[in-house]
RNA sequence: GGCUCGUUGGUCAAGCGGUUAAGACGUCGCCCUCUCACGGCGAAAACAGCGGUUCGAUUCCGCUACGAGCUGCCA
């Protein structure tokens, strides 16, 4: 049999990493097994449907590779299955007569007021309530009778107070909970739209979804659907249900995170494939120890089996550091035009901008980290004498400004200023002299740098630089290293 | 509060009765080197606790602790 999941987003706001995550595994079990996945947008509550979220739900899934292999024909393309769309056909509700029918459900007509009468117990600032069960024993006339004078109503799911529920899960196994444990939700709102916890049944069965993917938190609530299935007489998905993936307080990501979105961290200087890559290995793990994969190499090695049960810390150290390995394995081009407006966002003259991407491209993690590095091309900053110290290298105040009043002549009588022929030209002082590389070299990328660390050495800095501005600098440095001098 | 689920180094994780308990990130050290980074090598660092079952438990069972989720006319 084929295997179809669906990944069924409300859409109120922005993509959660995780809420792309169970889009991403929902994904992989289908093409791992040459399944489809659907797309179905789940906005049933009104109240909380954002504008333009079902854009951002698109954008992401398009960007990321996740496209959905089945819906309505919408622009030459498929569009997604709308729930709210769905519920103008009478799909619902016809259901949900079924149950009624069948006594698994029952017409109710209490009101706010009288629903607050209810025992109610507070915990942690909740009300907990459980509903009485009241309507049911409403006879057939006097639902009637509500019904034709148009009183409000909502369906429930009738549990029975006695027994109990089991679901199987493919990860955690059997579940197994009291009937009185669950409460007689509600499937039919009173404005007529079903509740998530009865479209997606009826969704997942009518669209003949295989494998019910989705997040933690709707474990507990299961049982209940499953009732719902067997009430239906309709086979029971496979279900696979997600660890969370929580922030490093081991707290469930919130906006506030900061990094806890997908356009978010796209907007910090990631790159999709490692957010996708990252996010894979959040809750599954391969066979091998292998870390790095595309989306292609994830469709052939995910098996769900192998997804854990425990929740993840969503760990942006080490996301940087895998986007680090994408941005070293991409080819030049492609990073350098991610790169470029970066850059230019530092570097304002007409240097080479390709040399300086060069040198950064094994440097960086995420391309906002270009500034720190690049920033002394356009111009030479502040600097403190005490950095021409350096132990290692044997250098300090005297001996670089000897080193650069020796080598300011030779560099302004030479005119070619490329890498190979500066870092020749030095050497052979360095060899005249007799010292190591590091005696001449630290002193002058000291002062044509004016940093501690920079991207490339000496002679680099100086080619992409250019003759003028390195003298210049130089100068500069002699100059420093004169007047402290003389104090 | 009740119910459900979870618990291997700081983090992601392998392990599915017998192992010196992998690997990765991060941290630290060394090497390479015209600085830093890359790369290479190495180090520190974990089975929540207590009881069972067993010849033998990280692995199976129970209890406790801790964490999380649910307990909505939200999903």
């Amino acid at each position: 049999m084929k295997i179809r999941t669906r990944y069924a987003p409300s859409p109120t706001g922005k993509m959660h990493v995780g809420n792309l995550r169970t889009a991403l595994y929902e994904f992989l079990i289908a093409k791992h097994e040459g399944g489809d996945f659907m797309l179905r947008i789940e906005d049933t509550d009104q109240e909380r449907f954002v504008e333009g979220a079902i854009d951002i739900i698109n954008r992401t899934l398009e960007k990321t590779g996740l496209t959905h292999d089945e819906g309505p024909d919408k622009d030459g393309g498929y569009g997604p299955y709308v729930q709210s769309e769905r519920v103008k056909t009478g799909i619902y509700m016809k259901y949900a007569k079924e149950l009624i029918d069948k006594g698994e459900a029952y017409y109710c007509f209490c009101d706010k007021e009288r629903l607050a009468t209810l025992k109610t117990e507070v915990v942690e600032g909740k009300e907990i309530s459980i509903y009485d069960k009241h309507c049911l024993g409403l006879s057939k006339e006097e639902v009637e009778a509500n019904l034709a004078a148009g009183k409000p109503f909502v369906v429930r799911q009738n549990i029975p107070n006695e027994g109990s529920t089991t679901f199987k899960d493919e990860l955690y196994g059997d579940i197994t909970v009291d009937n009185a444990e669950l409460d007689d939700m509600i499937l039919i709102k009173s404005d007529g739209y079903p509740t998530y916890n009865f479209a997606n049944v009826v969704d997942d069965h009518t669209m003949n979804i295989t494998h019910v993917v989705r997040g933690n938190e709707y474990i507990s609530s299961s049982p209940k659907y499953q009732r719902l299935y067997d009430a239906f007489g309709w086979e029971s998905p496979v279900y696979i249900h997600l660890p969370l993936i929580t922030d490093e307080n081991h707290k469930k990501l919130s906006k506030r995170s900061g990094h806890s979105s997908f356009e978010d961290l796209l907007e910090q200087g990631f790159v999709t494939e490692a957010i996708v890559n990252f996010i894979a290995l959040l809750g599954w793990s391969p066979e091998d120890n292998r870390e790095i994969f595309s989306l292609d190499e994830l469709i052939k090695e995910f098996d769900y089996h192998r997804i854990s049960k425990s929740p993840a810390v969503f760990d942006i150290v080490k996301l940087r550091w895998m986007n680090g390995e994408y941005l070293k394995a991409m080819d030049f081009d492609t990073f350098y035009e991610m790169a470029e407006p970066f850059i230019k966002q530092t570097i304002k003259k007409d240097l080479d901008l390709k040399k300086i991407a060069n040198m950064v491209k094994t440097r960086i993690e995420v391309f906002p980290d270009i500034a720190e590095h690049v920033d002394f091309f356009e111009e030479l900053p502040e600097y403190d004498i005490a950095m021409y110290t350096h132990k290692k290298m044997k250098t300090d105040a005297a001996s670089s400004l000897q080193v650069l009043k020796d080598v300011l002549p030779v560099l302004e009588a030479q005119d070619d200023y490329s890498n190979d022929a500066l870092y020749q030209t030095l050497l052979k002082y360095v060899e005249e002299k007799g010292v190591k590389n590091g005696y001449v070299m630290w002193p002058i990328r000291t002062a044509v740098s004016g940093k501690q660390m920079t991207p490339a050495g000496a002679t680099e800095i100086m080619e992409v630089l250019g003759k003028e501005e390195s003298i210049k600098r130089i100068k500069k440095g002699i100059e420093l290293l004169d007047s402290a001098a003389a104090v």
